[in-house]
DNA sequence: GTCTATAAAGGGATAGAC
DNA sequence: GTCTATCCCTTTATAGAC
C-alpha cells in the first residue's frame, strides 16, 4: 500500500493495448473529475471493458490512481528549453522560456491533473510526489542547466543556478497559476499576459544580468 | 445552487453559538480529509449535534461547504504588513514581509485549505474564487499598497505597484508551496529556509531598487 | 429545533461461468 | 483474461416523535 500504489502490473504484450486504454481512461476521468467522483464503472466504460477486468488488471481503486499518475511521462518539458548552448541574446532566450513554461503551466490539462494530485496527496503522499518529480521537478533540473551554463559563459552573473531556475519560474507564474487552480477569473490579465511575462522575464534579469554591466536597459 | 452557496442561513441570536460549532466543525473537517471524504455524520458528531440538526442548517452538503469557506476570514494578513508607512531600511522590511507571507503560505493549515479548495474548484467556481479574494488577493492588495507607497517616496523604482506584488510573492515562494500541496520532502531545503527567503528578497530588491543608485549589495 | 430511526441510492469489490 | 450478476457497505437525505 506504499510504493506499490505505482507499480504498473505485469502483462503479457498482447494485452498491452488493453492496459493503455484503460490507462489513459483513467487520467482522463481522475483529472477531469476528481478521484473520488470517478467510479469504477466510469473508467470501464470509458475504457471499454467491465468492471471485474479493471479489477483484473488494479486490486484496487487506488492502485489504479496511483498506476495512472505515476506512470505519467511528461514529454513536455524535453521540447522546452532547448537550443540552451545556441549563441543568441539571452533575454529573448528567457522570453521564449517564461512563455513556453506558462503556457505549459497555465493548460487546462495541466490544471487539471494538479488538481485532483494535490486534493489527494495526503492520503497518497507517494503518489503527488512521483507526479512533482516527473514534472515541475524535471522542467526545473533543465532550466537549472541552462542557467548554469548562461552563469559559465558570463550571460548572467554566478549565483546557485537551481536557487534562479525556482525564482525564475516563481517570478513568470506569480499567481497566475494559484488562480488558475481556484478558477479565478482575472478581469484584464488574460488581455496583457504577455505584458507580465516581458515584465517577469525584465526583473529576473535585473537581478541576475552581469554585474559590471551599467543600467541594461 | 450559484451564489447562494456561500450565504448562511439566517438564525436567531440563540442559535449562533451553534452555527458557530458547526462551521468550524466542518471546516476541521473538510481541510483535513477533504470535501468528498468528510461525512454529514462525522460533522454532526464533531459539531455536537444530530445529522438532522445540520440539515435544518444547511440543505446539502455542497451548500455546508459553500458557507464553511465562504465564511472564512483571514485575519492573518491584517497583522502581516504592518508598519508600512513608518521609516526604516526597505531591505530589512522586505525580509520581514517575505518570512511573515511564507510562513502563512506554507503553514499545514493553510496547506490543507488549499488542497480542500483546489480540489473541489471545477465543481465550486464561485466557491474557490471567494476563497482566493478573502486570502490570497487580500494579502495581494495590502502588499501593493506597501510597494505604491515605497516607490513614490524613491525607496523603490516606480513601476506598476500590483505587478510588483505578484512578482514578490512568487520570487519568494518559488516552487515552495506547491511541493508542499504535493507533500513533497524537500532534501535540505526546510535547514536554509532563511538563505532562500533572503536570497528572494535580494533578487527582488536588485530588480527594484531606485535606478541612480549603483550595486546596491 | 432537535432527536432516533430509516428509506433510498450508489458504487466498490467479488463469485462464478466461459 | 473477460464477462454478467450480485453482495454489501456506506452515506445522503428525510419522516416522524418530542
Amino acid at each position: 500500500m506504499t510504493t506499490s500504489e505505482l507499480a504498473l502490473p505485469r502483462v503479457t504484450p498482447r494485452s498491452r493495448r488493453k492496459l493503455d486504454q484503460i490507462l489513459q481512461a483513467a487520467r482522463q476521468l481522475f483529472f477531469k473529475q476528481g478521484f473520488a467522483a470517478t467510479t469504477m464503472e466510469a473508467v470501464a466504460k470509458e475504457a471499454g471493458v467491465s468492471k471485474a477486468t479493471l479489477y483484473a488488471y488494479f486490486k484496487s481503486r487506488e492502485m489504479l490512481f496511483g498506476a495512472a499518475v505515476g506512470a505519467l511521462d511528461n514529454h513536455y518539458t524535453a521540447s522546452l528549453i532547448s537550443g540552451a548552448t545556441t549563441p543568441g541574446d539571452i533575454r529573448e532566450k528567457l522570453l521564449r522560456f517564461a512563455k513556453d513554461i506558462l503556457e505549459l503551466l497555465l493548460h487546462p490539462q495541466t490544471i487539471a491533473a494538479y488538481r485532483t494530485v494535490v486534493s489527494e496527496s495526503a492520503r497518497f503522499p507517494e503518489i503527488s510526489e512521483a507526479f512533482y518529480v516527473n514534472g515541475a521537478r524535471r522542467l526545473l533540473d533543465r532550466l537549472e542547466g541552462f542557467f548554469a551554463a548562461a552563469m559559465a559563459t558570463g550571460a548572467l552573473r554566478s549565483a546557485p543556478p537551481d536557487r534562479a531556475a525556482e525564482q525564475f519560474i516563481g517570478v513568470i507564474r506569480g499567481d497566475l497559476m494559484l488562480r488558475a487552480l481556484l478558477s479565478v477569473k482575472s478581469k484584464r490579465e488574460n488581455d496583457d499576459a504577455d505584458a507580465i511575462i516581458a515584465s517577469g522575464v525584465d526583473v529576473f534579469y535585473r537581478a541576475y544580468r552581469p554585474e559590471e554591466s551599467g543600467s541594461g536597459k
